[in-house]
DNA sequence: ATCAAGCGTGAATAAATATTCATGCGGAGG
DNA sequence: CCTCCGCATGAATATTTATTCACGCTTGAT
């Protein structure tokens, strides 16, 4: 009987406070309790059930998705940009948004940015970065050898020094091509002072954005020309890869799979991606799935900016 | 665009602060901003209708019936007791139970308690006070003559009594019969020392617990013998009379009726109940309606204690 | 181009809320 | 009947949250 009349001072508590809007103090002056015990009662209000707050997900906002990815793959972050339609370019430019927002609003003064260049969504991130004036990155790495047939070299050094600009930094490249003919001519060229220079800054990268690659390799591998053989290719497949970051090519469990071919990329090694603080991963598209799930296993990166189509897939992904 | 974007920071960030119960300063550097902007991404959760909290009434209390008097009738504080038929054995029981616990949970230190003898629902209030050592008030004082035929003298000196005795205060009894012959009698009776120091106390009030009666009256009037005639019921009606509170008939704008009447009757007067901080109303059943409905237009008392029939039929009283 | 108004930011601070602590009550078990 | 334990309470305090303030950016008018 007493047990009614609690429940009706939690519940009266509970409208006071949530519903009226007033303080603590307000509800014990009326109520002529302490603060204290308004206190408790509006804590029991929530474990009794009583008040219930409910997150109603605006449209375009796919927090489900976001959680069930968060929980299954044991990550910190995803961030799920909403996206029209399942294609390509759909996709990478949603992510490259969400990507740039992301930017925009962690970037921190003195930050070291760290890009894996050759990537789609990345390029998409410039294109819709604000130029901050606010903050002031230290410096911009890039990952990843950029060198090879003219028209790809350029992306993959304008995105680095683009980047740096947006954001007030120094640009600090990688000039290598980003796959040499054997793991000799890789060690040569490392020990070419600028590049051993870039190498020795990856240590001290805060943050690294980084695109995830599939098996079937994109545009833009394909017509930078200096990458794998199609033999290469399937012999990584057959051994397991799903997809790479930075060409390291990984297993489902995101195992990087050593050998050779690992010693004639000149770039960022798995090893080292894991010691950034916080490493950004965007990628989407149906061909991803796979190679996502692959990172996430693996926890190779830290935060995944993916569409909510790949989402999906990923939620199911077994 | 970025709107969207937005709206998926505020969702998060809603997420994290009220599923996850995460705190701001960890959500300000799990997400990379400051405290205050998490602070402030909340209120327009709160705002943009991304979060709602929502009021699940207990089975037993009646928020809902609560609120809607309170605002029909501007009052500060209504108790709706939870009651399972409408009759008045079941009614006040339910009444006196919740008007105990009122009671126990607010009653302070020093308080000086008035009560109208005379009611139903006052008698089962006692049987269900829980004693009380924390609190000492310091007075229970009688607000109406209860000298009558012996059995009523009993119910009304008692109940002070019993009351004075259960919260620790001294009884300050009203040795007087409610009502007189004629005002001269009762001009004689108040000149009395011993009753004179009760009506002196009464402005020393802190709350007062009163019923509120009825024009059919209930039995315990009936009972005591020293009450209205037939003819002089009658008469109050033509006049415009809805109910009482000790003794003092109001119409249905609860505007007390003065007259010869008003001034046989000793005991506390509306104007010196007005005066009175915090008064307790505590009545229920069928008959009541009206008469409830009249002490709440008139402001004539600050919280009311009903039981859910009469609740709801005083929400909906025209 | 220059300047003022308006907005959004984080650091500092004020305000509100949660927790700790000491105390007193009530009930279970000597 | 007494004693001890567990629970509830309010005052004091610690913690958390909201607001203020000062500043810098952007924008739109001159």
């Amino acid at each position: 009987m007493s047990r009614t009349n609690e429940l009706r001072m939690i519940t009266r508590v509970a409208q006071m406070y949530h519903l009226e809007g007033l303080k603590q103090s307000d509800i014990s002056e009326l109520l002529r309790i302490s603060q204290a015990s308004v206190s408790r009662l509006l804590k029991r209000a929530e474990s009794e059930g009583i008040v219930r707050v409910s997150i109603v997900a605006p449209s375009g906002t796919y927090p489900d998705l976001e959680s069930a990815i968060r929980e299954k793959f044991g990550i910190s972050e995803v961030i799920v940009a909403d996206c029209r339609e399942d294609n390509d370019d759909a996709v990478f430019s949603a992510i490259g948004v969400a990507a740039a927002h992301l930017l925009e609003q962690t970037l921190e003064d003195g930050d070291v940015i760290g890009v894996s260049s050759w990537s789609a969504t990345l390029q998409q991130m410039l294109d819709n970065i604000h130029p901050i004036k606010r903050v002031r990155a230290e410096r911009v790495i890039q990952l990843l050898g950029g060198i090879g047939v003219p028209s790809a070299q350029i992306h993959a050094t304008q995105l680095t020094t683009r980047l740096a600009h947006l954001i007030n930094g120094e640009p600090q490249l990688l000039p290598a091509p980003c796959v040499t003919g054997s793991p000799e001519s890789k060690r040569i060229l490392v020990s070419d002072p600028q590049v051993k220079a870039t190498v020795d800054q990856f240590k001290r990268v805060t943050t690294a954005f980084v695109g995830i690659g599939a098996m079937s390799p994109s545009q833009n591998l394909i017509y930078s020309g200096n990458t794998f053989t199609q033999a290469e290719l399937q012999e990584l497949a057959s051994r397991g890869a799903v997809g790479d970051i930075c060409l390291r090519f990984y297993t489902a469990d995101g195992e990087p799979l050593a050998g050779e071919i690992y010693e004639r990329v000149v770039g960022m090694t798995l090893e080292e991606l894991q010691a950034v603080p916080r490493v950004i991963g965007t990628a989407g598209g149906k061909r991803k799935t796979a190679s996502i799930a692959g990172a996430l296993r693996g926890k190779l990166i830290d935060v995944l900016i993916t569409d909510r189509f790949t989402a999906e897939r990923l939620s199911e992904f077994t």
